[in-house]
RNA sequence: UGGGGCGUCGUCUAAAGGCAGGACGUCAGACUUUGAAUCUGAUCAUCAAGGUUCGAAUCCUUGCGCCCCAGCCA
């Protein structure tokens, strides 16, 4: 895990003792297919705790029992196995029913939940709206006795689906919403995969999350953006439920990332079950599906998924990311895992005319040195590493071969480097054939080559790959492709779509705008032979089928004796792409930037009549325009100023705009009005410089030692002497001689980059300016 | 509109107030019995405007843009 802002916070605890170890927990609801954002929200949990030594629990958050199934319970653990990480820490929020009930009864004792008998409807409607605060239904106030009852009742099943629920009572007018009475409990009469009918009232996430953390000990719950409102009530359930002092141990705290997503296709879990159910793809793991099972039978690995988790980090912001970060990352790993052979996948016949009797080759897996790894071994379709040159396969070269279709070209564009009528062209492995005769069907369209094999001093000026017709082995090739043909097919349809990447909202119809951008060639099956030797090798081999992509064994249809291959990943392809977007691509390339907007007049807010007094006022004392308006404007900023009497406010403002203002406005601001003055007296006779001051105001605001005292005490002082000041650029400049012979070669950013090492040499005392004229002088 | 979160190369992501760095992509070149891989080089960014500072991606102000929240889903 590369650092990030939760191992920042980590760090932080850890150094503060708040904890003394990592527990994360990975929570999907099986209700459906792990998919990429489960990959990569399951990577940040998993080896967040790795990292840390610490553990992760994989949880099921099984509080709904409408939609979740064991058999997704089990493929979500599947996958999360052969993704790499330890699911021996196995719960289910499930498991905790009777302590959440337990823990709900505590709550109403304490007089913080009620039971609400009010609809749905109703509900909503008291809550408010953003503007409106919400009002209490008439059953808030019940008494403890009255609400112990009713939820006994409800556990008891007494009452109908809807009939009442259990409400946290916190603040109907907060202005965060999940404040507003959160429903801690609804009855649901409905089968539980694992608790049957034990329940007819089910826990809320809201309610079930945060309790089965801290019953599990977590110390950091991660969980995407959207939760960020959720965290109020998380807190407030272990200020109430699981405060330190009652539990001896620290409670959790939830963590907020981003959400990434991917170009070209969709993860959410309704589209996706839309994809499904409307015949698109073939089913949850078709190898165009965006879910984990997909892209294990359609090849990928888990290295490269964990590749990609990791290179594509960890952010507060949600992104969507670049297709080819990830095809990279699963590229990088089978250049390195995947034995090259040959196949063709649509067959042209080629005679080779003068070729008389079956020959047979012995070509290398690893044509190329540079794909062996340190110990100097290569892995065989087995994945048995042997040294380079034992690893060698037979491959039958006959009279009649297939090569690749559009590998020959009767009216060749520029630069083509294959067949042609007439031409020469090297079949990898097997020497370089002439076309002498070119067979066409009545489409016009080639059926058959005739060839020359020519001898080794002929010229070509290509590679191409063959196969045996005869003893080469017939097989189906898959070819998928990207599922859409827009890189955000949820942006896309947008217009019609309020549901965007973030969450699910299952209250709305889902839109199906999205279909219209499917890929029509996401999957072109064809039928070609590939080289007898893939036909002993194991069924889980991955090769690289020279030119065309990394391909293997489609797992559910392949038989021994119909092979069917799965084409992971392309290989780059440079050429197609450079025929299909020369002009394109130009036209891109000269289009220019917009020109920078002219400088505007700077906006300030309006000013009522009596704030502009007020600033006009502080304008006469000398008081920047600028300053001027904010403090008008915030009436705590102007106090605090004029507390100093009325003197010296054109200096001491900007003081308290720039570095007081926020100490202030929150109330926590701990250096008084002269505590300032004196500090900024010393800035003005120059006995210190404004970076010392800045340092030591900081410094003051969380010791609340007066400044002043400390400059004194730490003997801070600018330091302008010449030869003093010489002797710390000269230290700076010898130990960094590299950097020195970059700044005279023309870097000079750096000055930068020195300024801050004297700086730092001198304690933060060095006199800025003095430093940065004889920086100049001394670096020439 | 109330509350909250977020804005750095085309894409992800780094930079105790002191060199805007890395990866991927793209482009160019080298090499090549894979138009791949490999190697070299180049292109490209701090949302905007003001302010503080010797120095701002970072601090302050204002503005702009995007995302989330009014389920008895998670």
């Amino acid at each position: 895990m590369s650092p990030n802002f939760i191992t920042e916070i980590i760090d932080g605890d850890l150094e503060s003792g708040r904890h003394t170890r990592v527990v994360t927990r990975f929570p999907p609801e099986p209700n459906g297919y792990a998919h990429l954002g489960h990959a990569f929200a399951s990577y940040l949990d998993f080896m967040t705790a790795q990292d840390y030594g610490g553990v992760c629990h994989l949880r099921m958050d099984d509080t709904n029992p409408e939609g979740e199934t064991q058999e997704y319970a089990d493929s979500i653990i599947r996958d999360m196995q052969w993704l790499g990480w330890d699911t021996s820490r196995l719960f289910y929020a499930s498991d905790y029913y009777e302590q959440l009930h337990d823990f709900a009864v505590q709550l109403i004792r304490k007089g913080l939940a009620y039971v609400e008998s009010v609809s749905g409807e109703e509900m909503a409607r008291l809550r408010g709206t953003v503007e409106q605060p919400g009002t209490p239904s008439p059953y808030r106030n019940r008494s403890v006795e009255e609400n112990l009852e009713l939820f006994r009742r409800m556990r008891a099943g007494e009452f109908k689906n809807g009939e009442h629920a259990l409400r946290a009572k916190i603040d109907l007018a907060h202005p965060n919403f999940k404040l507003r009475d959160p429903v801690l409990y609804r009855i649901l009469h409905a089968s539980h995969y694992r608790t049957g009918d034990t329940w007819c009232i089910y826990p809320m996430y809201d309610f079930a999350h945060p309790i089965s953390d801290a019953l599990e000990g977590i110390t950091h719950s991660m969980c995407s953006l959207e939760f960020i409102d959720n965290r109020a009530i998380y807190d407030w359930l272990m200020d109430n439920l699981f405060s330190d002092k009652e539990t001896g141990r620290t409670a959790p705290r939830q963590h907020e990332f981003g959400r990434r997503s991917m170009e070209y296709t969709v993860v959410s879990k309704r589209k996706l079950r839309r994809l499904v159910r409307e015949g698109v793809v073939k089913g949850w793991d078709d190898p165009r599906m965006p879910t984990i099972s997909a892209m294990r039978r359609r090849g990928v690995t888990p290295e490269s998924v964990r590749a990609f988790a990791s290179q594509i980090g960890v952010s507060r912001t949600n992104r969507t990311v670049d297709l080819a970060l990830f095809e990279n990352a699963v590229r990088e790993d089978l250049n390195l895992r995947a034995p090259r052979v040959m196949a063709v996948t649509r067959p042209l016949k080629v005679v080779i005319q003068n070729l008389e009797a079956e020959r047979t080759l012995s070509l290398p897996y690893w044509p190329q040195q540079e794909e062996l790894s340190a110990d100097g071994k290569v892995p065989l379709p087995t994945g048995e590493r042997v040294p380079s040159e034992k690893a060698v396969r037979e491959v039958p070269l006959t009279r009649e071969l297939v090569i690749e279709h559009d590998d020959f070209s009767a009216n060749p564009p520029k630069g083509f480097k294959r067949l042609t009528p007439g031409g020469t062209v090297r079949l990898r492995g097997a020497g370089i054939i002439r076309c002498d005769e070119v067979i066409t069907g009545a489409n016009g369209e080639p059926t058959e080559l005739r060839v020359t094999l020519l001898g080794e001093d002929a010229k070509a000026g290509g590679v191409i790959h063959w196969v045996s017709a005869t003893r080469g082995v017939s097989a189906e090739f898959r070819l998928v492709d990207r599922l859409f043909t827009v890189p955000e097919p949820d942006s896309e349809a947008q217009q019609f779509d309020p549901e965007q990447p973030g969450h699910e909202d299952d209250t709305q119809p889902v839109n199906t705008d999205f279909m219209r951008f499917v890929n029509p060639s996401s999957l072109v099956v064809t039928r070609g032979r590939v080289e007898p030797s893939v036909a002993k090798d194991p069924a889980d081999a991955r090769y690289q089928f020279e030119r065309t992509g990394y391909f293997w064994r489609d797992p559910v249809d392949s038989r021994d004796t119909a092979l069917v291959f799965n084409r992971i990943i392309t290989l780059k392809d440079t050429w197609g792409k450079k025929a299909e977007t020369t002009e394109p691509a130009k036209a891109a390339r000269t289009e220019k930037k917009p020109e920078k907007a002219p400088a505007e007049a700077p906006v300030r807010p309006a000013l009522s009549s009596e704030q502009e007094a007020t600033a006009a006022r502080l304008r006469q004392q000398g008081v920047s325009e600028n300053d001027a308006s904010m403090l008008a404007r915030e009436p705590q900023l102007a106090a605090y100023l004029e507390g100093a009497g009325g003197k010296r406010l054109a200096e001491l403002a900007p003081w308290v705009v720039n570095d007081l203002a926020t100490p202030i406005r929150e109330g926590t601001n701990r250096v008084g009005v002269d505590a300032l003055a004196a500090l900024v007296t010393l800035v003005a006779e120059g006995s210190i410089s404004a970076r010392i001051a800045k340092d030591v105001l900081a410094e003051a605001q969380s010791s609340g030692e007066a400044p002043a005292s400390i400059v004194e005490r730490k003997g801070l002082r600018v330091v302008s002497d010449e030869g003093q000041l010489r002797t710390a650029i000269q230290g700076v400049l010898d130990a960094n001689p590299a950097k020195v012979a970059e700044y005279r070669g023309g870097k000079k950013g750096l000055t930068g980059f020195f300024t801050g090492q004297v700086m730092r040499a001198t304690n933060g005392q060095a006199d800025p300016k003095a430093v940065a004229r004889l920086l100049s002088e001394m670096l020439g």
